[in-house]
RNA sequence: UAUUGCAGCCUUCCUUAC
């Protein structure tokens, strides 16, 4: 039974999902462990419906089977969901309370975050690592540092937290900083130190930095990518991908998105045409990129016609161009359409609503529109 | 009865105006 279970195990912890659902099935005897890898391996594959079905098929959960269920929630994005089974399990260890914080700082909540981060009866790292994570990803450098300083051991985890909040606020200078005087460092600190500079184009810095680097793995490779994509550099980002070890999805992806920013709208497509998978992001770039080029009748079609599936990136990315040169006639029935399609709204689609009420001068809509934020879709404007 | 059954960090697409 352990031999399954370590197969299991192994193709689940590399990404083979669909492996792990074979062997699952064919398992003879199935264990309460082997059901809670399960529960990872659908909710990592985007299937949070089975993973929730097979949670409850299993007669006697134990906590580790409760907590995995609560952070695949957590992983799939639905922190409603998340908290009512936090609310109703039947113990909370560390790990589930660890699994809450995460939720709610996911979902903005800082102060939640805090007032459970305070009432915990033991911490951990893990718990701490999450309420400094919760401050540095919701733009509160300053608590975030004076939790981090307040904690009582380090690890890589939490260093990398650190830098990658001053990153994410551009403040590349203190981020290096840091980044030269952490105690613990893993891969994903040289990675998060690579996408700093990149984001702030300091592209030289970053290719120093990736040239040095012991290990690299894909993140690395395609953060160097980015580098080049993101600061005009297309020519280098194609030389880099052409000598890449390997690649996948977000290496394609940069590559096009450099073509998208920088180049001719030829340029993308030719490259959009020759890639030999897509998703889609792929798509999204490429109806930017009709986008970007007033080419909006073009986009419409892309999004509506010619795309094998959308997301709420793909109708946001258009409600935002027709609210900016479309009129805003049409970004109201641009969300009409949405609606029918089912698309749930998220934040940005108000935000890329509110943009075209801006540009039209549109009081009376843009108030309509944050009062049924609340009334009709259950959101709080931020 | 768990060196790998569960928890925290990194890379691609949408908004952040003046």
């Amino acid at each position: 039974a352990s031999s399954w279970l370590r197969m299991l195990t192994a193709y689940a912890s590399s990404g083979h999902f669909e492996d792990a659902k074979r062997v699952f099935d064919s398992m003879p005897e199935k264990s309460l462990a082997a059901y809670t890898i399960m529960l990872d391996v659908y909710a990592s594959s985007g299937e949070i419906d089975k993973a929730f079905y097979l949670f409850n098929s299993i007669e006697e959960k134990d906590t580790v089977s409760w907590n995995a269920m609560l952070t695949a929630f957590v992983q799939s994005g639905d922190f409603a969901k998340a908290r009512a089974l936090y609310d109703s399990m039947p113990e909370h260890s560390l790990v589930s309370c660890a699994g809450m914080l995460h939720a709610f700082a996911s979902s903005g909540k800082v102060d939640e975050a805090k007032a459970l981060f305070d009432k915990m009866p033991q911490q951990s790292i893990v718990s701490w690592t999450a309420m400094v994570a919760a401050y540095a990803q919701n733009g509160q450098i300053p608590k975030a540092k004076a939790l981090f300083d307040k904690m009582p051991v380090w690890d890589a985890v939490a260093w990398n937290i650190m830098l990658d909040g001053y990153a994410r606020v551009d403040n590349t200078n203190e981020a290096k900083k840091l980044f030269d005087e952490m105690k613990e460092t893993n891969l994903v600190s040289g990675n998060t130190m690579l996408t700093a500079y990149a984001r702030s184009g300091r592209v030289e810095e970053c290719k120093i930095l990736f040239d040095v680097m012991i290990k690299r793995n894909l993140v690395s490779w395609n953060a160097m990518l980015g580098a080049y994509a993101q600061n005009g550099l297309v020519d280098d980002s194609k030389l880099l991908f052409d000598g890449m070890p390997a690649w996948d999805m977000v290496s394609l992806n940069t590559l096009l998105s450099g073509y998208a920013e920088n180049g001719p709208l030829t340029d993308a497509k030719d490259f959009f045409f020759r890639m030999i998978q897509k998703d889609v992001v792929s798509w999204n770039v490429m109806l930017w990129a009709f986008a970007r080029n007033g080419l909006l009748d073009g986009a419409l079609k892309v999004l509506l016609d010619e795309m094998p599936e959308t997301n709420v990136v793909s109708w946001n990315s258009m409600l935002a161009t027709l609210s900016q040169r479309g009129g805003l006639g049409n970004v109201v029935k641009l969300f009409q359409r949405m609606e029918m399609a089912g698309m749930e709204p998220n934040e940005t689609t108000f935000l890329c609503i509110v943009l075209g009420c801006n540009y039209a001068g549109s009081v009376l809509v843009a108030r309509d529109l944050v009062w049924s934020l609340r009334g009709d879709f259950g959101m709080k404007p931020s």
